[in-house]
DNA sequence: TAATGTGAAAACCTTCACAGCT
DNA sequence: AGCTGTGAAGGTTTTCACATTA
């Protein structure tokens, strides 16, 4: 059997949490850092880190370690974090809303080119200065504005037919936010956000 | 070497899951279903299915399925979600307010009891019926309201500091909004909601 | 017949432990 | 001396495949 790709996926999910951390010690002015420290800080073993690191390559030198500031690069560099990701929002109730407004919600990279609502009421209104367009006009402005990625806040009820309408333009990824657990082809990259799911699951736990 | 639990927690998670799957079933009228039928709306192998079940009891009749409405009733008993489970916010800024408002952001049995913020002009307002106590209070009013959830809307900058103060108190869980990886002791139950890391993650595959 | 429940196998992921480099 | 990079070991999770039962 193919593999799609070497890396496994549980790797993917953990370099931004490295860069993430890394910035906040480059910050600090750390210059070098090893496996341990940085481990330490997120509560990550270091074997684990260097495994990791290892699928893409040696960035570190023995004895001494990684160069905060170019393992920084290098894992931007990996996960495509150095170029401009533009993005929509399909959806504008309250959430889609926060998700507009909220600063540091979308962080540096990722541009919310526009919004859109079936609302007339909504449509041609501003958020944030994103002008709301009718959900007709999704094909051809993620064509226009080559945005790849949608953010989908939109009640759980028309969830799944809106995503059957993106998988229908060149919307390549969803950050899905309705709760539920929408067919998507393998072409297409899912993730959910659903702290609903995160709070029943905690439950169990507290008993 | 002892376990804490013999049931693996990734297990644990799914269970929402087929909770969410098997009410929608039953709305629609099934009062039977296969693993199989289940794990096709919810893109599960019936194997894993049939496993995660097995971990809890035998609930289903050979060569019939399981009984809808009897195994959402024993999965939500198992999670703990027959009963109520009160919650406050921390942090009541832009994201803490919507997720005080956000309706059925917090499912049944999920009570935002109250809420906490250490602005002087917050304090005493009211969003959605819910009165702004200052965060010295959070204490006092947790153990006086049996609050065992907390919901953390606070910047990434003071969430390790609330944290800290959170583990002083009564609260057992904590649903963590701020983009940090917080350390908390292992008596604590930790899940973070971080979207910037979702779409940071996406974009490797889109290249 | 149709589907469960489950040991066993396979796949996957993490940790160990150490050779090798600075 | 200190830390990386990595095969190998160990552990966990998923899938298989089939005996069993309604």
């Amino acid at each position: 059997m193919v593999k799609e790709s070497s890396v496994p996926e549980v790797v993917i999910l953990r370099l931004p949490l490295y860069i993430r951390a890394l910035s906040q010690m480059s910050a600090e002015g750390k210059t070098v850092i090893s496996s341990k420290s940085l481990g330490s800080r997120l509560q990550i073993t270091p074997a684990q880190i260097r495994k990791d690191l290892s699928y893409f390559g040696r960035f570190g030198k023995q004895g001494r370690g990684y160069t905060v500031d170019s393992l920084i690069e290098t894992l931007t560099n990996i996960l495509g974090l150095d170029r401009r990701w533009n993005s929509c929002v399909v959806g504008v109730g309250r959430l889609g809303k926060a998700i507009i407004n909220y600063p540091g919600f979308v962080p540096e990279g990722f541009k919310i080119i526009s919004a859109f609502d079936n609302d007339v009421n909504k449509i041609g209104q501003s958020v944030n200065d994103i002008k709301i367009l009718p959900m007709n006009m999704i094909r051809s402005t993620v064509e226009k504005h080559d945005i790849k990625i949608a953010i989908l806040a939109v009640p759980a009820t028309s969830a799944q037919n809106v995503i059957t309408e993106l998988v229908d333009t060149d919307i390549k990824a969803i950050l899905n936010y309705a709760p539920i657990a929408p067919k998507v082809p393998p072409t297409l990259i899912l993730r959910n956000i659903d702290p609903v799911l995160s709070l029943q699951s905690m439950t169990y736990y507290l008993q």
